[in-house]
This record gives structure tokens, sequence and C-alpha cells, in this order.
DNA sequence: ACCCAGGCATTGG
DNA sequence: CCAATGCATGGG
């Protein structure tokens, strides 16, 4: 069935993502598909004329496919605020469509994250799917990704068997063991948000930082300490990637991923 | 055999 | 308070 997004939509350039830094096996990119399990359920989605062929599309799996293929972003909005400016102008204009996918879950994204603090994405998602293999359940092509109470209850050297550092190990099993409720945070402001997860061990400002923007896609999202944006930045700006930040506001989240991508393609 | 890759906590000055 | 260090894997 037909998910219909406000033109310009384009599903293959949004989730290119997923094929550069290597699907995991909760978010599978096979066959130009990308497959995710939705409660309990395997969703196949598709590019179509118009939108994105989502199979099944009903009540259940509806919103969680359109939270991942990023309805929040002001997309709209952000064009229009970029047009006439020197980088992001010409970015929008080169990257039409790119509406940036969003992890539509608060543990996977964060357990995302530690994953891939400070090594490639690409060995971070080598060892994410191992981890989803082992702990998560499948359904056909892809695994739903482990429940934290089901985490919560291993042992760290479980996690130390398929990759983890001894530290992350401990930051992951401490998270699902922790009283932080992650529900709620979408209802705390930015700033409350970040104190929350950096007051968690293994949570840090980068982390935190792509929470805001992966998970609850807040336009002002930032994250400074990304060795990638930086670089980016620095490609596009030749500036600090602090002294852009302002410039950007308040569409700091959306230039963010268009600075990325535009960077990866140029 | 190196070195780097979309961090973070811990330790030592 | 800032600099140095360990971490484990995948790719070059």
């Amino acid at each position: 069935m037909l998910l219909r997004f406000p033109e310009p939509y384009d599903f293959t350039l949004s989730t290119e993502r997923f094929r550069s830094f290597g699907d995991d096996l909760a978010n599978r990119w096979v066959d130009d598909a990308l497959h995710r399990v939705v409660e309990g359920r395997l969703v196949t989605l598709r590019a179509a004329a118009g939108g994105v062929d989502v199979e099944p599309l009903d009540a259940v799996t509806g919103p969680v496919v359109e939270k991942l293929l990023g309805v929040e972003h002001d997309l709209e909005g952000f064009r229009d605020w970029a047009r006439g400016r020197p980088v992001l102008g010409e970015l929008v204009d080169r990257l039409p469509g790119l509406r940036p996918p969003v992890v539509p879950d608060p543990w996977e994204a964060l357990v995302t994250s530690i994953t891939a603090q400070q090594v490639s994405l690409l060995s971070a998602s080598a060892i994410r799917s191992r981890f989803i293999a082992a702990f998560g359940v499948g359904a056909g092509v892809a695994h739903a990704f482990p429940m934290r109470e089901r985490v919560a209850e291993l042992d760290e050297a479980e996690l130390v068997a398929v990759g983890f550092s001894r530290p992350k190990a401990a930051y992951v099993v401490g998270l699902a063991r922790s009283e932080l409720d992650l529900e709620a945070l979408f209802s705390l402001d930015d700033a409350d948000v970040r104190e929350r997860l950096v007051a968690i061990r293994g949570l840090g400002p980068w982390t935190a930082e792509w929470f805001l923007g992966r998970h609850l896609a807040r336009p002002r999202a930032w994250p400074t300490g990304d060795l990638a944006l930086r670089k980016a930045v620095d490609l596009f700006y030749g500036l600090d990637v602090h002294a852009v930040g302002s410039l950007l506001d308040p569409f700091q989240n959306l230039s963010a991923h268009y600075l990325l991508a535009g960077a990866r393609t140029p």
C-alpha cells in the first residue's frame, strides 16, 4: 500500500545511509527494500511513485513507518529557509527529497549510538547485527531489535562475546537496568533531554545530541563532537563546527544531515 | 604489522 | 581543570 509524502521525496536517496554504512539485522536492506520488524511482524518498504510502498500498512505499522521515514522533519520549512543560502541552498538543490530517517525506538537509538562510539559505522553495524541475531527475535529477513527487558538480564560477558568492548557492554546493560524512562523524554525540552541522558554512564554529549536528532527529530540538534560532521563543516565552510551551528539556527538537525550526505556524495 | 574510524570514562598531573 | 590513556572491531 502506498504511503505518500509531500514532494519532493526520494526514498532511495533518503535511505542511502543504510547502504553506505552497512545496514543491521533490525534495519535490513535487501532486494532494493528496507525491512524492519514492527510489533512482531515483518514490514517491507520499497520505493514507489508518489511515496513508499509499505507492506503491510495498517494502524499499527503506519505510525512507526512514518516516524522511521522522518515525517516529523519540517522539510518544507527547511528548504524555504535554505533557499539563497551559500552552502545549504546548493545542497537542498543537489539532494532533493532527502528526508533523513529516524530511529523509531528510543532504546534502539541509544544502544545503536553506543555501538557507534569511536569506531567506524561499518564496524559498529557488524557488531550490532551479531547482537541483534543473538538476542532479538527473528521474523523472516529481519529481526526485532533486542528488548530492553531482555538485555537487562544479560551478563556483560554475553555482549563481549558478540564484539562489544567491556566498557560498552557495561554501558548497555547499565542503561537497560537503569530507572530512566526513555518514552518520557519526548516531553522534555532539548536541554533537559541532554541532562538526563548524560547522567547515565556511557551516554555522553555526542550520544545525547544524536538522540535529539535521530530519535526525537529535534530541529536544533547539532552534534558538534561528531567526527564526520566536523569534517563536513570544514569542507563546506572552512569554519569551526561551533561557529557554524549558530549560523544554521533553527535548522541545525536537517542541516547536519544534508552536510553529511553532501560530503559523502560530492 | 600497523592506522584510523560519526566517544566516553578514568586517571594523573 | 585539561592531557593522556584504554577500549575492541573492521577495513585500508
